[in-house]
DNA sequence: ATTAGGTTTAACCGAATGGTCAAATGTATT
DNA sequence: AATACATTTGACCATTCGGTTAAACCTAAT
């Protein structure tokens, strides 16, 4: 049954995430992952020899999915200030998708930073703002951006795009009290992203 | 011995605090933090009687603590923009002596979003960005800033200042491509961030 | 010196957890 | 129908972990 075969497979693939997402590796239980994929504990290991092994496959395949969404705007033919409301709109909206990814990921490789440098090497994630930079030298000249702050720029983009959802419970109990819902905060987050970024980098 | 006394618990919670940063929650072992504070695991469950009245204890302190960094802003008479780079050089500089805090309290959050709550009301941080707003009504004026966008102003700025030590390990990864180490790149950002912000914001 | 009370320890307990194994079940091939 | 092979299961194992207990230790007061 290669049928069937598959189908439980990802099922417990599919399983292993929600928990491992929801719990992290050291708060997720091989017994959790089997109920929820409706098996047993021991096929989880017919599949995936130790919970290393099935939190391994479950992280790259995350981590992959997520810095890939950084990727596309670097294709794109575009004005910088283009690619910047292209880049909030399109991520922030995976984010509200994702919501709990971004705590995952931020928890998971402060607790082992050894397997960012694998996961940088099978995507090659490298030096991304230098490409950005040269497709947008001239363009550059209007605006206060140097390559030397090009990182300090990314992390920013980043950091205004990623930390309301790794922030949420914090955001939440004090909107809360300005009876402003999460969901409209981010909804209205796209458009003060981009446009604040834009405007500080303006000459 | 009540010197002796508060030595021990003392010690007991200075190593409780290191190894619940490091490890986190569910990560953390009370054997280790025994071992870590040179004493007999019984004798935590004597201090503190379970693991997450410890644990409680440490975080309350610890979120307390940074939460702490947050306010004197508020107090200090500066304009807007003297405020903005007080903050970041402060708190920056502070998280510089902290770098695991923002994992940390991050990640706890996520876990048990409920103990939020409680923190917020143990520590009154409500509504801290209408003090702001009120204090610079008037200033405010030559600013993009209503009091409708002052919570995206507020996270904006907590974002460029604690997303990247929560992220430390990625960004690590990628500068070391660009050799550029992540405390220069910190050291810089004081600078970068503020005058990031206060371009952004200026009309 | 003895007593009393807080402090510290070694030994232990029960539950939970990651992982294993032999048996059972299903399935395709001959 | 019989064989061979992959899939699935229940029962089980060893270890780890949070927590307990009873006894030992220390110190100050009588």
């Amino acid at each position: 049954m290669t049928e069937n075969d598959k189908l439980t497979e990802e099922r417990i693939f599919e399983a292993a995430t929600d928990v491992f997402v929801d719990k992290g590796m050291d708060g997720a239980r091989m017994q959790d992952i089997a109920s929820y994929a409706g098996i047993n504990k021991a096929l989880l290991h017919y599949y995936f020899r130790t919970k290393d092994q099935l939190f391994n496959a479950v992280f790259e395949m995350i981590a992959r999915k997520m810095l890939k969404k950084f990727a596309p705007v670097f294709d794109e033919n575009l004005t910088i200030e283009e690619k910047i409301r292209f880049f909030f709109k399109e991520h922030i909206a995976f984010l509200q998708e994702n919501p709990k990814l971004p705590g995952f990921i931020l928890n998971e490789i402060n607790r082992n930073p050894a397997r960012i440098k694998i996961l940088l090497e099978n995507i090659h994630f490298e030096k991304l703002w230098e490409k950005l930079y040269e497709q947008h030298k001239a363009e550059l000249e209007n605006y206060n951006i140097t390559e030397d702050t090009m990182p300090q720029l990314m992390v920013s983009i980043a950091a205004l795009s990623v930390f309301p959802f790794a922030a949420r419970g914090l955001i939440e109990g004090i909107l809360e009290k300005a009876d402003l819902g999460f969901n409209k905060f981010i909804e209205e987050r796209k458009e003060f992203a981009a446009s604040f970024v834009i405007k500080a980098i303006k000459k």
